[in-house]
DNA sequence: ACTGCCTGCTAAATCCATTTAGCAAGTTCG
DNA sequence: CGAACTTGCTAAATGGATTTAGCAGGCAGT
């Protein structure tokens, strides 16, 4: 319709069918407060720049004023684990309504990787960086521009105080909460964690909270757990071993406390195997919400990982003024039919 | 160590240093084959370079050269789908091999935010876009300028003739002959669909194929499947429902195709139920290799979508000259223990 | 009539890398 | 020796938007 040239519309074109300097067109089509331009001179810069369907030029506008309304989004593993997945989506969610982008960096958590990513991002002026961890772990950073904003998603580091964490403490008190509910005192079995094989060795700061926060409630109830089965790795298959072993060992118990959902899905199995039933015999509360969760029959109840709030809320801080602080999301209950 | 002020090092700043012009600089670092500069020019300027740390502006560069080294990933959908995890993971290592980085943007599938979308990465003046399609369909897409490369990732567009898709057709006959393989003849139901039930209508393009090639190979082997049975959404429930009515209704089936994995979840499930096992009375092969495919027990054989080698073959086809063509990529079998 | 102050706008500098046109000195050839 | 190249390099234009400095005209005040 309009500019059938195949050239790209500048803003001097505009300016030019205004009638005005390009000076007078940027002020206007950026909405400078202060300037003198008369109401007309607006009116035709406007009318221009819709006729001829102006697109400023992103890069020569970055070029001038160091701002792309991009945002980095570091991680150091995506698809490894499902995490990264609502995490990405809630970001994008919320880069979109801002009107930013992201940009999409993988290091696989080595640190050279690290520095490779951060520094392709600062190539491209990006406003800001997300860091996010799938564990929480100090990162290495190479030097950068003072003015680049940075915020931490489920990871902390001392170097960038801006950070946006799940609410672990209260998520693992909830757990406990569910269970102590439905009528559970001395029948529950913590699955994936031992307080003394383990002590002061953590796997991720957030990990640490949730069990403060399960002990914590423990404590306030006065209960104690009937077994403490730990290992290190979280996948269906230790949650079938352990429970197997919990239930042959202690047949009293009533409850179990997975630390995550997959080793939920491996208590399950071991429970069907024992000829018990879920909820009938044993209730089962896990964490994460994993999409395992809502597959299982019958429904598990998770105490849920919000995962794309968190990413929101990552995009939002960065945007916003705010220098420091430790953002806590709530970890949502998921009610199913396992307890 | 290097420069201490806070100023950027441009391209001038290693010009001086290394004594030359900045247009000699430019011209060694971007590595010009039919200059006339001297070895003992280059030397210095890459010294100079090295010293000071020189990162080139991508923003000025943009705008003079056009290019950014940056790829637009256009996806309907990002974590409804596990299936755009590997796409991405597989994308942004391909990407990452190449130089270049991802913006990832996402519309939801709604025809004004994709025009949001693609406005946004041409405004970043991306050197490519690759549309992931969750379903195939044709995509609307505004004018593009005609030198955008465009790629489309799991699906078709009339418009774009560049595409990469799994190979469903051989992936279907696969998973007749690893059935077939097993002796598996007269006693095999297919899970999902119905010949005669959903005739003419196929939900995507892929699974069009999937299905044809499974059709191909019973044929081919002159073989019948005791029942088909089907459902619109393919999740663990229905996958359930489905086996538990084959199973009371057809005493003799021995196999069961699953059309994907989500749907032998739930046929486990009610393998289970009816008192029988798997793979001892009766065979599940499935299609897609999720996530939960690795957790059950026995683990479930499944004909694989190569998400990751789909997400690295876009960004290569992205990159390299080739202009039109179809793409498959085999589907590969993840052998575990459930035939 | 002259200084001073708005008002409404523009010229030109700036951001930084790339690229074209072309200069000066040296070499080759007739 | 002069014309014709070659070699090694540089000045300046370019891409497109933003921003600073400042011009011209109108008006008020004295």
């Amino acid at each position: 319709m309009a500019g059938l040239s195949k050239k790209r519309v500048t803003l001097a074109d505009v300016a030019r069918l205004a009638g005005l300097s390009s000076a007078a067109a940027s002020m206007i089509l950026t909405g400078r407060p202060d300037t003198r331009l008369s109401a007309e001179a607006h009116r035709r810069v406007h009318e221009a720049a819709a006729q001829l369907g102006y697109r400023p030029n992103l890069a020569a506008q970055a070029l001038r004023t160091d701002k792309t309304r991009t945002i980095a989004f570091i991680s150091d593993y995506v698809a490894t684990t499902r995490y990264a997945n609502g995490l990405i989506r809630g970001a994008l969610a919320a880069a979109q309504e801002a009107g930013h982008v992201l940009l999409l960096l993988e290091t696989g958590g080595g640190p050279d990787r690290e520095v490779q990513a951060i520094e392709a991002a600062l190539d491209r002026q990006v406003d800001g960086i997300i860091f996010a961890a799938m564990r929480a772990r100090e990162i290495f950073v190479p030097t950068l521009p003072a003015a680049t904003r940075v915020v931490m998603l489920n990871g902390t580091s001392s170097r960038f105080p801006l950070s946006v964490l799940p609410d672990e403490l209260t998520g693992g008190r909830t757990a406990v909460e569910l269970l102590v509910a439905a009528g559970h005192r001395d029948g529950i079995a913590l699955v994936g964690h031992n307080k003394v094989a383990e002590q002061g060795l953590f796997r991720s700061e957030t990990v640490a909270r949730r069990i403060a926060g399960i002990h914590a409630a423990m404590d306030e109830h006065g209960l104690d757990f009937a077994v403490e089965e730990s290992c290190w790795e979280w996948e269906p298959q230790h949650g079938f071993e352990l429970t197997r072993k919990i239930l042959a060992q202690q047949p009293d118990v009533t409850a179990l406390l997975c630390l995550n959902d997959r080793l939920a899905f491996g208590a399950y199995q071991a429970v069907a195997e024992a000829g018990r039933s879920v909820p009938g015999d044993i209730s089962i509360v896990a964490f994460d919400n994993d999409e395992v969760a809502g597959y299982l029959r019958p429904g598990l109840t998770t105490v849920a990982l919000p995962h794309e709030e968190m990413g929101r809320a990552s995009v939002r801080l960065l945007l916003s003024p705010d220098t420091s602080g430790e953002h806590l999301i709530p970890m949502p209950v998921i009610v199913r039919a396992s307890i």
